[in-house]
DNA sequence: AGCGTTATGGACGAACCAGTCAAGAACTAA
DNA sequence: TTAGTTCTTGACTGGTTCGTCCATAACGCT
């Protein structure tokens, strides 16, 4: 009945989170996003609204699936669980060592740059830390069904830990941190958290 | 012999700090910095050179006040160490607990948005970082000597972890964790240390 | 094929913003 | 008092950017 898109949807937004994820929100240019990917700025408009709702739609697809990542790495038996949660810790430490622009995790710089008057940025971001946490919380409770952390530790508490070091370990890689002092961090973090006695 | 200035240098400094703190770099205008300190843009441009000069000078200003006052916290003799470790470790959840704006802290912030593109930002960033961590690991390291954490840990491992915790909390709470989650933190994360066996 | 509907793309408008400039003000040394 | 120097103010410039608009293109239903 009408004419069709000439663009396939997700890789526009693919695209668009490349650019907001290396300039931030307020240095891309529609253009710019409108350049890369080869649309006129009218379709970008008439797709997606205005930068504000392109932008909440890449942050809100980015946060869901850092999320489903981070899910896929530590759901799963109980057997299997601290294996998980350590290559789990490594893998950031690793990920965010490789990422020599230094630009860190989209969810971080969006929020840092727009959480404080941008509440749907805020509320977002807010949820996805909280469902890290709650992954967290699970596959640590896991890892005490096993035997292999201390079960009279709280698991809610140790998530907490472990995922501020998580955020600590991006934000110092951001800072420019060595993959060492990374993978050090993730060691020495997996090595404090408390064993059961034996 | 001239026209002495009508203005406080360090005073727009502060100004221009909330400024830039507050909505990021970008998105704050070298109008607003005027208005806000009562200046013309003409003094502003003449005492700090531009926007991105007056941001390195902010910038720094502030890496440097971040250090010393971490410095005061953390230095002293070893049979208090170990409480200042503690003080400055909840101090920071508290302190973060009670930006109730969220805007987290400017080194970290600034280095989001810029360290990426800007050198000079990215070298402080670094600078401020790894004097931090000299700070924790000299006061770990005192703690060692009076018995308050396991000899046999590397302090400087162990100062690398704690400084990511205390990322971390900042980003936690830049994302709306609660108080009780970042105090929490605070709490597990100086319990897990390895105190000395006896 | 004709028609209604939606996509396209680029020109356009209006606002915004970093940085400049010129005219005048404030101050001091002589 | 005067001359020389630096500071101040605010209007102005040139470039940039978001968002709109419209003529045109593409498509499917009838």
């Amino acid at each position: 009945m009408a004419r069709p898109r000439k663009f396939d949807e997700q890789q526009v937004l693919e695209t668009a989170r490349e650019r907001f994820w290396s300039g931030g929100y307020a240095a891309t240019r529609m253009e710019d996003i409108a350049e890369a990917t080869g649309l006129g700025k009218g379709s970008l408009y008439g797709a997606f609204g205005g930068k504000q709702e392109l932008f909440h739609r890449v942050f809100d697809d980015y946060c869901g699936s850092v999320v489903d990542a981070v899910s896929r790495q530590l759901r799963g038996n109980d057997a299997d669980a601290y294996a998980r949660l350590s290559a789990h810790v490594y893998a950031v430490a690793a990920a965010t060592a490789a990422d020599t622009a230094h630009r860190g995790c989209l969810l971080a710089k969006g929020a840092a740059e727009l959480a404080e008057h941008d509440e749907t940025v805020a509320r977002r971001a807010r949820a996805a830390i909280e469902a890290l946490q709650a992954l967290l919380e699970g596959d640590i409770a896991a890892c005490q069904r096993n035997g292999d952390i201390a079960a009279d530790a709280d698991p809610g508490k140790l998530a907490a830990l472990v995922l501020a070091v998580l955020r600590g370990i991006e934000a110092l890689g951001k800072a420019g941190a060595s993959e060492e002092t990374l993978t050090g961090i993730a060691r020495t973090a997996l090595a404090v958290l408390p064993r059961p006695a034996r």
